[in-house]
DNA sequence: TGTCGACTAATTGTCGACAAAAGGCAAGAC
DNA sequence: GTCTTGCCTTTTGTCGACAATTAGTCGACA
């Protein structure tokens, strides 16, 4: 096959390694590429119909990001799913989501708020339309513009590689959350979180994004014990 | 010149990409590359013997560690050392130090008691050897070792992107740390970090850390006011 | 004299081929 | 029957060349 036959093909966005890295990074966090699943650059040039090359830059900076795991002189993988180290991730988490929306509260300009307020109402259509790429993208980018109003890079960096990898770990258990009806809660929280930011109530903002947090490990860890089989899978997955 | 003669001639360390993002690593943390510096692949490859491959995969991985910055489709500089956010920085370093040591106070064995100390005792020789990489190294290695205690992955990692920076500005400054000799000053704070860590005294060693932290933005407040000049060619290096 | 536009030089992006290293397989020895 | 050992296949690592893109420069025209 020709090799500029795919390029409008794939994802018709950017070509290039840009293009291999957006598309393989889309998949990575949708699992639609399952974690543990091999990556060869042999067979991924000949899927996107580029050389080597481009194909290698974009598996060097997926595993920058942790998205991907370069076994040392051997194939690359994609990132498993710790489970195991589940409880430390939600500590990590839950300490940047009530930094980062602490300082949103206290330091937030009248532009944040609206760029905030977007992005919830980009969530809101998201779960309306129950197309999870986009709810967990739309999710992101909303705690994102929070931390971004923040206004402290470094943080909201840190947040920004946890709430990824948060997304990975919400497509595990979407059918679960949407069974459970938690999707509406979602949104109600992130309404309450825009308050409390709205009034610059800093403790409330605080307290709010530590329950969110709990929310979300509540919401897997009942998955998990709800689904044992489910359970048994994500160790394989840890394991590879 | 031949291909493989600066091979042994380099650092005689590994070879291929790891080679030389080994070395450009080490010479960004210390300032030998000066940020804003140009490091282009053609150069590069004369000067490490290897082809631009190799050169170009060192310096995606320097580019996902936030060393170095890629202008699209042109050439790539070594990150800038912003002096304008040094007080986010700080706030982003105070945060993960405290949190990774307060830990560490909580969860941290006898192995990893040993294993600090021995960090400490690497540290005291480059402080008494004046080898500023070697300072610079050892200290960031007897922090890492504590958070390796903490027994959290997340938090430590986004620790080590921190000191990783901090060495850089570490070495801005490291012969006014001499002239005021606080180098001293910095051991004594380190022996007493470990004490509250040995003791399990979580506050203590939480207070110590922002102390820690604390002392160091105002040792390097105080060497930007003393020398004015060197404030100038730092917003210079901040704006390239 | 100032501004717009094409040319040029230099650098990055991509390609296909070759080299090297590691795991798997098979044959043989104990 | 099992363990060792050497080949063999597969995949990554490196190379030199070519293509594409961009910044800088020079010149023409208003």
């Amino acid at each position: 096959m020709g090799k500029t036959a795919k390029k409008g093909g794939e994802t018709a966005k950017a070509a290039g390694w840009k293009g291999v890295y957006d598309v393989l990074r889309r998949e990575i966090l949708s699992l639609t590429l399952a974690p543990g699943e091999l990556l060869d650059e042999m067979s991924l040039s000949r899927r996107f119909g580029f050389s080597r090359s481009p194909i290698r830059e974009a598996l060097i900076r997926l595993a920058g990001d942790g998205l991907v795991v370069t076994l040392p002189n051997r194939t690359t993988i994609v990132a498993p799913v710790d489970i195991v180290n589940f409880p430390k991730y939600v500590e990590a988490l839950d300490l940047a989501q009530r930094v980062n929306t602490r300082l949103a509260a206290e330091f937030r300009t009248d532009a944040d708020l609206v760029a905030i307020t977007d992005a919830q109402q980009a969530f809101v259509e998201a779960v309306a339309s129950g197309d999870h790429l986009a709810m967990s993208g739309t999710n992101k980018e909303f705690h994102m513009a929070i931390a971004r109003a923040g206004r402290n890079p470094y943080l909201a960096a840190m947040y920004e590689k946890l709430l990824d990898e948060g997304r990975r770990i919400l497509h595990l258990h979407f059918d679960y959350i949407e069974r459970t009806r938690d999707g509406r809660l979602l949104t109600d929280e992130h309404v309450e979180m825009i308050e409390a930011i709205r009034a610059r109530d800093v403790e409330r903002a605080d307290r709010l994004a530590h329950d969110h947090t709990r929310q979300f490990r509540d919401r897997f860890l009942n998955f998990l014990s709800a689904n044992n089989t489910a359970t048994m899978n994500m160790s394989l997955m840890a394991h590879r």
